[in-house]
DNA sequence: TATGAATGAGCCTTCATTCAT
DNA sequence: CATGAATGAAGGCTCATTCAT
């Protein structure tokens, strides 16, 4: 999770006293924010460990004092950046008291709200991206932010499904009817809409509840009447 | 498009006559078949062009007598692997003439057939991967594969509104209905599943139509029957 | 020396019969012409082998057909160029009947006439460019075309001298009087006019002339009354 | 300009203590030392950048940390060797109090002196040699070395002139007089004289005192009594 | 602990040379 | 003889990593 302030790029020796304690705390994740935002804009090769550096204010040295390679930065940046966000989210959602409907629709927007539209977003289109060069990084990731996420989603359904909201779905499937748009909005945001202006057109708060529209009325029981 | 058979590694002299014209013709198809493999499996960085040369049976200089760069090289597969595919597929869906309901089903099957579960489909995963250091062919994608792609849904879509299949639509949104799901399988595909056992319970096929039918059922008039 | 015409760029095929037979028999001269003039533009290094063949409307592979190396075709194209053009002037000289001024100046303008002028000049400029890299070549060059010139220069000097319309001189160093503008002369012409505007002022016959009567003037007698 | 003293091919922790800071200084010096020494040998396309870091006592990575590029390393040993030397000998020959022919003889003797007879002289026959895949230098140098040369020798000239001790001269012309000898003697120097013995016989100073004596007399006005 | 100069393995690219046709 | 496709050794340059200070 990126930190609160960006990292100066350049911080001459500008506080007085205990200031370099404090840094040296926060070197770790300086640097790794650093990296998110270099290794999701440029991929991983692209992105030079001196540039990561730099932008965390810190000689080239200095990151190998803390990560002992460019590989183990990369694997730091992804662990750091999802930690243990479900419990916090199954808690939540398990003390919901709207329809599910508007469980849906507030699940995706939070999910925006707090990844989406944060740096946070970019690690999977990292992950994505680099599976083929970290097959270890992906399985991690699998198993600690995929099948959670599954999970969680799987268990919004089927609650729909028992309160009797939502016709009887083939769960293993329809989860990823909600997955989808948000691996989609994500490698749009990240590959597409940087570089092409014409993808930037794609209003990702428009983009949602439409997607979340189209899905839910397609997965409400037929006598259900319509809004 | 791949190449129907893949370059033997290497074949001394085996045919008679005019067999260097043959080979010559047939280079770039085989490096470009190659280039793709490796490109997709370990990214546009890592794959060194010897490995591409070595994998079409040439040696790394004639590489270079083909393409002037790897960058060109690169551009070549994304040029090559998405020659000219929609005009066809327009005048395809033109005269269509089943319900919307099964041109939707027809269009997204046709999708997974030709493109999504052939190699092709792994240069999405690569554009979109890669899109950071290469803008100039994430342009160029949107505009040659993905503004075509829209379009072309769009159509269909609006097809199924002009015959009152379909409720009105915001077709600007309503699009990326049917891409989402396509774009994220790619993207599933080339990167979780080939190194995450558990990812690997997604079927397409399956997923593909039940993508459709949660997305249709949505779309139709509420006074549609349900099957 | 340069054969007469330059050899055609492409010649598909245009003269009747016994055309082949007449352009095997050139193909090692217009490869020499082609292979001067790059040389001397471009210096030995940057001159591509391909390049020769092309300006010599021959493919690469039938240079090395008639010269079995780049550095052999280099020899070649210095062999070539310089042969015996020294017997000849010995000659011309030694049944000169003007007086020593008039030699020199005739010999000089001659010397402009006959090589300076022509691309037949760029290999001077070419075998000391390249004497660190083919010393054998520039060793050669001394012998073949250095002290043959030296001497005959040597001899124009003794006639002047022994016909009492020069001073005493110490030939051993002042030939080099008459052979230093003339390396200048085309080192400049090749090295720096081609692509310095202000060097182009420096007209080479002006020049000539304008050496010759200085230097003579110097070498006269004081006795000698000045025109 | 060469440094004083060649860089040490390895030297393993002598000094004591700020010894990388003064490595850092001495760096570029020590890397345009070993590249002019390299440059001139074997010409600038025969030289590789590993060959100039071995001799400088660097690694090849290192070179590049100084010099962004072969060409790069180029300009800096040519701009370095020849760095602002006319201002000084343009202040030095105003103040000369002998009479002109003096005047020429130390102008020429200095030249021999500080250029000639160093390292620096290799940079002319560079410059000239490398021409031609080089306009960029060469069209520097003109501007940079040439010209105010030039300039120089045409001050001293006019000085003769305007004194009554040499005729009226075309000095446009008359420069090259002066110049002429150099560039040749330069360019026997490292062409010729280094691998043909018959070569070896020109001695620089006596040649350039016989030019400069040859030469003078010209110029002298025909009253001008002979010493 | 922090620095940044130094390293060197590795990769893209060039081009003289070969040889099957 | 002529061709030009193919080769592969060589070299410029990059950048992750080390280590003396």
């Amino acid at each position: 999770m990126p930190r609160s302030q960006p990292a100066p790029l350049a911080d001459p020796a500008s506080a007085p006293g205990a200031r370099r304690a404090r840094r040296k705390e926060a070197r770790p994740g300086e640097l790794i924010d650093a990296a998110l935002a270099l290794f999701v804009e440029k991929g991983f090769a692209a992105t030079r460990v001196e540039e990561v550096a730099a932008r965390a204010g810190v000689s080239k040295g200095t990151l190998f004092l803390y990560f002992p390679s460019k590989e183990d930065l990369f694997k730091a940046v992804v662990r750091e950046t999802l930690a243990g966000r479900f419990t916090e989210w199954n808690a939540e959602f398990d003390v919901f008291e709207g329809d599910s409907v508007a469980l849906v629709q507030y699940a995706m927007r939070s999910w925006w709200e707090r990844i989406g539209m944060t740096p946070a977003s970019g690690i999977t289109k990292l992950v994505m991206s680099e599976a083929g060069t970290f097959p270890e990084i992906a399985s991690f990731y699998q198993q600690e932010v995929i099948n959670p996420g599954l999970d969680l989603v799987r268990r919004i359904l089927q609650r729909g499904v028992d309160r009797g909201e939502f016709r009887p779905l083939d769960l293993d499937h329809a989860v990823y009817s909600l997955i989808a748009p948000m691996i989609f909005l994500l490698m749009w945001k990240h590959s597409m809409a940087p570089c092409c202006p014409s993808s930037q057109q794609l209003d990702p708060v428009t983009f949602i509840d439409t997607q979340v529209d189209l899905i839910l009325h397609g997965m409400l029981k037929p006598s259900t009447p319509r809004r």
